[in-house]
DNA sequence: AATCCGGTTCTTTTT
DNA sequence: GAACCGGATT
């Protein structure tokens, strides 16, 4: 039904100004913000400007309601309204604000919104531009992770379910100590049963809500899947015992808490009148059901994702969720963003061209007007110190040509790729940072640190408990543990209790004093924390616990560093206090918790940055390399069985091509030495489906009948960093052997190699000489290449040493110990 | 409890 | 090759 003439006039000036306030936008991305209502799938591209969508989405919801074809003006509205608006429109920018004013109809409350994404980056970033939009009104809407939002959730409901508000978030570590304790329990053998599947089973129970109870239905007589039943319930009992949730339960929880009660669920589906979903292709079945259960109310569900972006199938995403959306919503509007605004059409013609491989995919050509660029260069490198070279060389080129090296990325498929190029970074003086698998807070001393926090606040935590009781050491032993443990079960309180009344019991009167002292140190830190502000008691807690005086005592680089950490961690507390309204331990714990490495990221300090594939999505850089792409390692051997594991790394490979802004280097080795094997290996199928007019390759191609088989005329090089092993690094009459890796040692005679197993080596009859490895000055030595020579100066560093060598023939070598011991032998010592 | 030593394993991992 | 684990040894 329209309205009167004036209501009609009225809607299309408003319509211009809606138009203009989002003229910046293309017409995808514009239909994509203003059609609001009802589901919604955008197929976003690489870097079509996803975010930008959803954020001016959210903008417009709260600026103008969700009305665009309202076509009924306001009811209080005037001519003079409508001049004003007119005034705007042919461009009196003083006219704006009001104008705008004017054009609200039923503006939507920032807290009737939610954006929910993986990443606290993601998150961040969403906030922090809404922010730049709309003010203050940015800080009530629930632009938040999913496991954060569901956090916020279950703090409020959770005890409806059997937990304590104040519940403690376990991470992969965590669980997996808790597994272990598990199998111990159960009398599984991890030999027969891998803890890794086991786990792995029971996070995919949960991803697919199924708990112990449906779980058992599922067994039949399936003799496997009842161990995995069996550990599944004994994990899930000591995970609330402790009152403790992991990742999965986070969102497992939060679902089962909408289900149970629908007074809770209602209350949030009324709450978020939008409910707005980012990467969704990432999303797995408990967070499809999630995000549908919180968009029940209103259906206002618009999903943003890329199929050809899901590289995370591994980790439970299932890609079902976003080509099935418009199954399970009819009415659902799809849009493509098509457009792309990050790279250069031959990047993204190559992108395409590997990407179009795929069959299951809903289909998309990205385009751009950012020019022509530059063909995307392939090197073919005969091994991988060549390769590292390479990537040297061309950064220290477009160093010197105006780049900087924060312009750079090295990605690659996994970690153990990264070693050879961060030592050809290191002799080149590039400065780089590699975003690591090993994140700050998965360290010792930050764990330590923060499991004394996790107990403070919850102290039936009894696995951090156990982290810190004795560290630093308190005396208190294994035993008294066990003993304080078996009471525990026996009396049916936490373990913390027991220790607190130590000396009720006889069992534990040897170390009464001790766990006294102890359970008294954590309830003062306790009341401190009540009232100290959080940083001051932080300081306070180290000193309480003696762990920074155990530092101080010890005198070498890695106590020094760890020191370090744990005051990096006070920084960390700082931030959060300068964040956030209220601090709380437990907020900050929360949060801590809920953050990665990448996370730490600092994107202005000028290094390359190195990085996996995986961990690349999301990112930019001007330029980009992508290294080890051979056959094998990228794709994996891992993938090579089924088809749609190679779709998952043709994604993968997608994804790491569309990082590139400029210029995009694919590299590759003839020969690469990895986990102690050299590779003979061909290039990467992926490089193969880029048509060869857009690529410009350079280097040596690998002589081909070396392909695809590992090396046999080699030797395993000493484990460095390992100390040789006096008996078992020997000559024999089986030639010279040369180490042991994998439990085998390998020996050499001529292009023939033996694989021994070691523990089969009769030492005791074969005639021993050791190989030395560690040089001392004044030894004599026999390099293959240069001859006798004798030990000048030998500088330690870090697992090897830097020997300096004065040859007969050649003059002064300075060679790597570990790396010469392949050459040289000591003659005499 | 700390270290040695032999053996095992080795994708990716937003939270 | 390197990290890591667990049992044995000090």
């Amino acid at each position: 039904m329209t309205g009167t003439e004036f209501d009609v006039k009225y809607s299309v000036l408003r319509r211009e100004v809606i138009d203009k306030e989002f003229s910046f936008l293309n017409p995808m991305q514009k239909s994509a913000v203003l059609n609001a209502k009802g589901p919604q799938l955008i197929l976003a591209g690489a870097g079509s400007g996803k975010t930008t969508v959803l954020i001016q989405k959210i903008v417009y919801l709260i600026k103008f309601g969700d009305a665009y074809f309202c076509e009924t003006a306001p009811k209080d509205a005037t001519d003079d309204d409508m001049r004003t608006i007119v005034r705007f429109l042919s461009g009196d920018e003083s006219a704006k604000k009001e104008a705008e004013r004017l054009c609200e109809v039923d503006p939507v409350p920032p807290w009737q919104i939610i954006a929910i994404t993986f990443t606290n980056k993601a998150a961040k970033e969403i906030k922090e531009r809404l922010s730049k939009a709309v003010g203050e009104k940015a800080e009530d809407i629930w632009a938040q992770t999913f496991h954060s939002a569901c956090v916020r959730i279950l703090r409020r409901d959770i005890e409806k379910i059997g937990y304590s508000r104040d519940f403690t978030i376990y991470d992969e570590d965590d669980k997996k100590k808790v597994l272990t304790e598990c199998f111990k329990e159960l009398n599984i053998d991890p030999q027969r049963f891998e803890m890794r599947a086991i786990s792995s089973a029971i996070g995919k129970a949960k991803d697919a809500l199924i708990d112990p109870f449906e779980y058992e239905k599922t067994c039949g007589d399936d003799f496997y899947k009842s161990v995995i039943l069996k550990v599944y319930k004994l994990y899930q009992k000591k995970l609330s015992a402790a009152n403790a949730l992991d990742f999965d339960d986070i969102i497992f929880k939060t679902v089962e808490l909408l289900k149970q009660h629908p007074d809770i669920c209602e209350y949030y589906q009324q709450k978020f009148k939008y409910v707005l979903v980012d990467e969704y292709q990432d999303t797995n079945y408990a967070q499809y059901v999630l995000t549908s259960l919180l968009a029940g109310g209103y259906r206002n569900i618009c999903v943003v994702g890329d199929d050809d972006q899901s590289i995370y199938k591994f980790r439970g995403a299932t890609i079902r969720n976003i080509l099935d959306f418009e199954k399970t919503y009819p009415d659902a509007k799809t849009i493509r963003l098509e457009q792309n605004y990050r790279s250069t059409q031959m990047i993204l013609d190559a992108a395409n061209a590997v990407i179009k491989n795929n069959v299951g995919r809903k289909g998309k050509t990205l385009w751009t007007d950012n020019g022509e660029g530059v063909k995307t260069v392939r090197y073919q490198a005969e091994n991988q110190e060549d390769e590292a070279q390479f990537i040297s060389n061309t950064i220290l080129k477009g160093y010197s040509n105006s780049w900087k090296f924060g312009d750079f990325a090295v990605l690659y498929r996994n970690h153990v790729l990264s070693n050879s190029v961060e030592s050809a970074f290191k002799r080149n003086g590039i400065p780089y940072r590699i975003v690591s698998g090993v994140r700050f807070f998965d360290r010792a001393e930050v764990k330590d640190m923060l499991a004394y926090l996790w107990v403070i606040q919850n102290h039936t935590d009894t696995l951090r408990l156990r982290r810190i009781i004795n560290n630093p050491p308190r005396k208190i032993g294994d035993r008294t543990l066990e003993t304080a443990q078996q009471l525990s079960e026996r009396e049916n309180v936490s373990v913390f209790e027991i220790i607190r009344n130590a000396d009720k019991y006889p069992e534990l009167s040897r170390a009464r004093d001790q766990l006294v002292n102890f359970s008294d140190m954590i309830e003062k830190a306790s009341e401190l924390s009540e009232f100290l502000p959080l940083d001051e008691f932080y300081s306070e807690l180290l000193d309480m616990t003696g762990y920074v005086n155990m530092l101080e005592n010890k005198d070498d680089v890695e106590s020094a560093v760890k020191m370090e950490n744990i005051f990096e961690l006070k920084s960390n507390i700082i931030d959060y206090m300068n964040r956030v309204e209220e601090p709380t331990l437990q907020g900050f714990l929360e949060e801590v918790s809920l953050f990665t490495d990448i996370d730490r990221y600092d994107e202005n300090a000028d290094a390359v940055v190195m990085m996996t594939m995986h961990s690349a999505k999301g990112l930019e850089f001007p330029n980009v390399f992508l290294c080890g792409m051979e056959e094998g390692i990228f794709p994996s051997f891992m993938s090579m069985e089924k088809e749609e594991d190679i779709e998952e790394e043709r994604r993968i490979c997608y994804v790491a091509m569309t990082r590139a802004k400029k210029n995009l280097y694919l590299t590759h080795a003839a020969r690469r030495m990895i986990y102690g094997r050299t590779m003979f290996s061909t290039v990467s199928r992926f490089i193969s489906e880029i048509p060869e007019e857009i690529v410009d390759t350079l280097g040596t191609p690998a002589p081909p009948e070396q392909y695809g088989r590992y090396a046999g005329t080699g030797y395993v090089n000493f484990n460095a960093g390992r100390k040789l092993h006096k008996d078992t690094d020997f000559e024999s009459d089986l030639g010279t052997m040369r180490g042991n890796g994998g439990g085998y040692h390998y020996t050499s005679r001529g292009n023939v190699t033996l694989k021994l197993k070691t523990s089969l080596i009769d030492t005791e009859k074969t005639e021993k000489k050791h190989i030395k490895c560690d040089y001392e000055v004044g030894m004599s030595v026999l390099h293959t290449a240069f001859g006798k020579g004798r030990i000048k100066a030998v500088t330690r560093m870090g697992g090897d040493a830097l020997v300096e060598v004065e040859f007969e023939q050649t003059g002064v070598k300075r060679l790597m110990a570990g790396f010469a011991a392949r050459y040289m032998k000591i003659i005499d010592a």
